[in-house]
DNA sequence: CGCAGTTTTGAAAATCTTCAATCTTGGTGG
DNA sequence: CCACCAAGATTGAAGATTTTCAAAACTGCG
């Protein structure tokens, strides 16, 4: 097994592959996500295109907590599915502004972008240790061509993703501040575990800190703290240092207004499915 | 050829179409679109599959402005393909509080929903007098198997979209009201008319008022109207009654804070190019 | 000319940010 | 085991931005 320090890629390593080569997991493995097989897995199915998906992995990378994926600007040209970990996607503004566009939990494809624009209109870095496949665009798309029922796989995800970001617009353009936190903290409690929080008190790993939350909410840390405080002053949840303890399950969902469309986007109850890409 | 009242969908009239009619156009034409060819245009290109997609158009509706196309929550099924006029896309609270997700110009193609997903998780709304072309979501899906230049092409727009929310959420979080508001202005004069403003004292049709301005940015229209006087005071641009007249070309892309990657998909320059689906 | 839709204005209140500290927490090394 | 450090969390007070409420003026169209 060959290793490769990534340079222009900050410090995650890059680890060669062979098709039948085990995949190498990070030596400290990441809390906030359950045990997964590792290989390309998740929103792309497990059908022969999968198969031919996983021996199509260009190489592998095992970032640290923090290390950048890609940079705003960065040449284009590989997509990434991610294996174990989170990662975050931002964008930043010339002054220093930067939002978070999301947050991906394992099984996530990222790092496409329409053909024609040169580089990355955007940036992703690990936010816990994190383990990613790393596939050519260009095989992508062939793939595509030759399994169309992973091409319906992909164009789902891609659909689902514009959903999600239509939610963030709702959050960010009409909910208040106290809203848009309970509204992030139970969409990434329901979608790294695909289920909503049932039984009083109730406790999910959430890899985030305060100015994290901020910079997904258009609000500053500070404020965020408040409305964190008065979230447990109301009873409803209680975040800090990764954790999120939920004490009204109902009274969150209603708080954060959440329709049952968008539910059963998070949970992945409506992913077309499995057999369908067999084919 | 046979007009139908589309009852359930508001006084919208559908046109039912044999494959060698022509397109009905509206009685009272848009002002706000320069004239086109009617037919199904725009982002899906010119093929062969252009071809096929148009000859697939279940029905042409006409629709006056202000009329609704679907409502969330109906079933979804039909995709749409916007011929003239504008049209509006939005997603409703509970408590009736509404955020403008966005606006299409002709060329457009909407509707969609990721399969799985019952009902229309949005609304949309002719802004001016429309038409548009109705295709079955299975057609367009059975359409993109046969002809990969067409998948292409419509996974680029997606990708695009995808881009677009993105921008949208860096406004909503991060730009202040007044940068908003001269964003919103600059994207839709560049979209409707795939340029930038480059001559002082231009002049745009963009078919919004305040309102729908503050719907789209998160603010209240009352807001609007100040960010709008304070830009008409800076000498940048003034706008009223849908007439977007821009003093200073430079001073807006700047305080619009728009990336040249983000420029180009509003003009449409990073088009995949059309010979690629002419295969 | 008059009406409906749109734009404009003022003043007070709510929300959110900024600045400047202080306090906790978890991990590190002695 | 404890002292210490750095990152993260918390607080107060002042200020900026944005909203709310209430009303008036303007515009284009019939």
């Amino acid at each position: 097994m060959i290793w490769v320090k990534g340079e222009s890629l900050g410090k995650g390593e890059l680890v060669g592959m062979t098709q039948t080569e085990p995949l190498l997991a990070h030596t400290s493995n990441c809390v906030y996500c359950a045990a997964r097989p590792l290989g390309v897995c998740g929103a792309l199915g497990d059908g022969e295109a999968f198969r031919e998906l996983r021996d199509s992995r260009r190489a592998v990378r095992i970032l640290d907590a923090g290390l950048p994926i890609y940079r705003q600007g960065d040449p284009s040209g590989d997509l990434f599915n991610l294996v174990t970990g989170w990662v975050v996607q931002y964008q930043d503004l010339e002054d220093g502004r930067r939002q978070i566009l999301r947050f991906l939990v394992p099984g996530a494809l990222f790092g496409y972008e329409p053909t024609g624009v040169k580089g990355m209109c955007h940036g992703a870095e690990a936010l816990t240790n994190a383990s990613l496949c790393v596939v050519p665009a260009a095989r992508m798309t062939e793939l595509r061509h030759r399994h169309p029922a992973f091409n319906e796989r992909f164009v789902w995800m891609l659909e689902r993703d514009s959903h999600l970001a239509f939610d963030h617009m709702m959050s960010l353009g009409q909910r208040d501040a106290r809203e848009r936190v309970a509204h992030l903290l139970l969409e990434l409690a329901v979608r790294s575990t695909g289920r909503l929080p049932a039984a009083r008190g109730e406790v999910f790993k959430i890899p985030l800190n305060q100015p994290l939350i901020a910079e997904a909410t258009g609000l500053t840390s500070i404020h965020v703290n408040r409305m964190l405080r008065k979230l447990r002053e109301d009873d409803i949840l209680d975040f800090h240092h990764g954790r999120l303890t939920v004490f009204d399950p109902e009274r969150l969902v209603e708080l954060a207004g959440v329709s049952e469309a968008m539910l059963a986007l998070w949970s992945r109850a409506s992913q077309p499915m499995d057999e369908a890409l067999s084919a």
